[in-house]
DNA sequence: GCCCGATACATCGGATTGCTATATATCGTC
DNA sequence: GACGATATATAGCAATCCGATGTATCGGGC
């Protein structure tokens, strides 16, 4: 069936989290809602995504964590390490990059008449 | 080793085909040079990944295509369908969330003071 | 005449990735 | 004690990526 989930979202993923964990530790459950919101719900970030996404970010050491237990509810927090704070706006630039060249590429479509046929 | 290739680029190729082929007919080769061209050096969409990608476009529909051999050189000249150019417009239109999603996430991440630690 | 780099398209196949489905457990509240 | 929200995790398969490789034409330099 060709499924093809959120598309343009892929490899931005990254980029978001590590922008999210910016302003402070959080996690995982709420980086989910901060960009649900952020977006004004046009970012999903599944659970089976965003898990998994964060355990990588974790051992390529981007990212440090500890649990929490102590309300009962687990959580683990999740925080920027140095290289997690290099590599953020190292992606940041690349990111304004690819925005420039998308917008390059757009700006003519959306100018475009809106085909009078 | 855990390669990771375009990074940010995944998912943004199909849009950025679709906007190239939007002011008419080109070719595989063509598009790939454009797209070098567009973004400054900065995407790269090998010939391993940017054809398979055009195949499985006009297998959707989004585009058709048609072989020239009069010049001797062989050139396969793809075009945009009604199908792709609402495809196209449907994808700015997410792109432009996106990017109105992660321009809010990293405003407060590039105003950062520059860590005077 | 021949070599070479650029042009032009194509496919194979290992490695990687994305995400649905599924699982577990706590919490509040009805 | 049922239900939805909160919270994390992984299995497993489909889909994707792209380096390597193959074919062939063209133009220029020698």
């Amino acid at each position: 069936m060709t499924q093809r989930g959120n598309d343009l979202i892929r490899g931005s993923l990254d980029l978001m989290v590590l922008s999210v964990l910016a302003d402070g530790p959080k996690y995982g459950y709420l980086i989910q809602q901060r960009l649900n919101d952020a977006s004004g719900g046009a970012v999903r970030a599944p659970a089976g995504s965003l898990y998994p996404l964060l355990h990588r970010l974790e051992s390529e050491k981007l990212l440090r964590s500890r649990v929490e237990n102590s309300t009962g509810r687990q959580r683990k927090w999740y925080e920027l390490t140095a290289a997690g704070r290099r590599r953020l706006s190292k992606q940041a630039q690349q990111w304004n990059e690819l925005a420039a060249c998308l917008e390059t590429l757009l700006r003519p479509v959306l100018e475009a008449p809106p085909d009078p046929a």
